[in-house]
DNA sequence: TACTTGATCGAACGATCGTACTATTATCCA
DNA sequence: TGGATAATAGTACGATCGTTCGATCAAGTA
């Protein structure tokens, strides 16, 4: 019943030298994918062995779920926390759409969201990459109806709204701007995103009362 | 400037088995990914040589682009051609969405559209295969927005309309649906979708005058 | 029936995959 | 500083990858 975790040493070079393979085959992997992640490339690209960098995981299967795991850790650091030092409400929300984009277009992920990528590859191959995913999308699709629901508490958002298709409904704002950009290349694939996020927001606002003064963005 | 195309006989026992061989390739793509797909897989599942499978393609890359080819004219077939049946304006528009679905859980795609699930896997990926899969889906945005515009020219949606707009948003409606259907196994998916096509479409009406009798649905 | 052509097979290629073992080196603490 | 332990390297394994080549088999035409 208790926690499979493996003992590890958190600090010395053993830690230093996994951090450094994580961050790469993250970096790689936005790129590759998560199959197409390699010990012997990894191997070559880090200057080390394979069996020295293989040693630090003990499954292909495991690194895939400590690269997710390393992508969940920068996704909170990167978007989540920084968002929610916003003003609650519809300034919250507004800041967490934000805060996604430049998480999907930071120089750590050159191949764009992992998260999106992993989704559309893993769907059909069960796993323990494939359970990891599930719940970090579980978490971040809390994220997005959690503050739904606060600007809906604020009065920013109608008190009918319905938080979860609403949270729904940004994942296709942001997945549609990723096939938009990353494949296709549109240059006004941003733009598009927007306009789609603004038309959402002003159908989720309360119109039936003057909100608190500045409750509204800028 | 000619075309590259190889002669081939679209007759005899080859372009038989060859079909048999795409239309299985096809399926398997759609759970193991277009890079996924292995000769060696594919000959063993239809029950024929890894050098006699090899001799109909003369690469992986070529198979690839072959698999995209055969779902394309699927596609058309089962999607696009159908939905021109029903007469134009909101009623085809309708028509295009819900025969996608029909396309997305047609049996032969047990692991669901190929072209969304290539369109994450090759997005870092250039090759003949991005290639061809970027003219299909520029073909299929542009089916998407001439229903729209056709659906302006019949007074249905506003004069206004931004097409392209609407054909973007019908997308990340459709890949938001696949994300939930496909990943999170979330039996709201179809409907969460269907809600929020509705609201699109709401929001895409003419409202200012009164649209020719019937054309608003059923 | 002979010959041509196309379709398929069998075997093998070098490369690379994930993984397992055993050394050897580096690091850390008493 | 020495001895324990962690970190890395070396080598090898069986499997499978895409691909090549020559032989064999089937079909159709003369």
């Amino acid at each position: 019943m208790g926690r499979t975790t493996i003992r590890r040493r958190a600090t010395g070079k053993g830690a230093e030298t996994r951090q450094a393979i994580l961050t790469h085959a993250l970096g790689l992997a936005t790129k590759v994918g998560m199959e197409g992640l390699t010990i012997g490339q990894l191997a070559e690209d880090l200057g080390m062995s394979k069996s020295g960098l293989f040693a630090h995981f003990k499954s292909k299967d495991a690194l895939q779920v400590e690269v997710l795991r390393t992508a969940s850790e920068r996704f909170i650091e990167t978007v989540t926390k920084p968002a929610l030092l916003s003003p609650r409400g519809e300034r919250r929300v507004r800041a967490v759409f934000e805060r996604w984009f430049a998480w999907e277009q930071s120089p750590p992920l050159p191949g764009g969201c992992p998260f999106i990528a992993a989704a559309f590859e893993l769907d059909d191959r069960p796993g323990p990459a494939r359970d990891f995913l599930v719940q970090t999308e579980r978490d971040w699709f809390e994220v997005l109806t959690t503050v739904a629901r606060t600007a809906v508490q604020e009065g920013d958002f109608r008190a009918d709204l319905d938080c979860e298709q609403f949270a729904h409904d940004v994942y296709g704002i942001i997945l549609s701007y990723c096939h938009a950009s990353r494949l296709m290349k549109n240059p006004k694939a941003r733009e598009r995103a927007q306009t789609a996020f603004e038309t959402l927001v002003r159908a989720a606002r309360a119109e039936s009362r003057q909100v608190k003064a500045g409750a509204r963005r800028r």
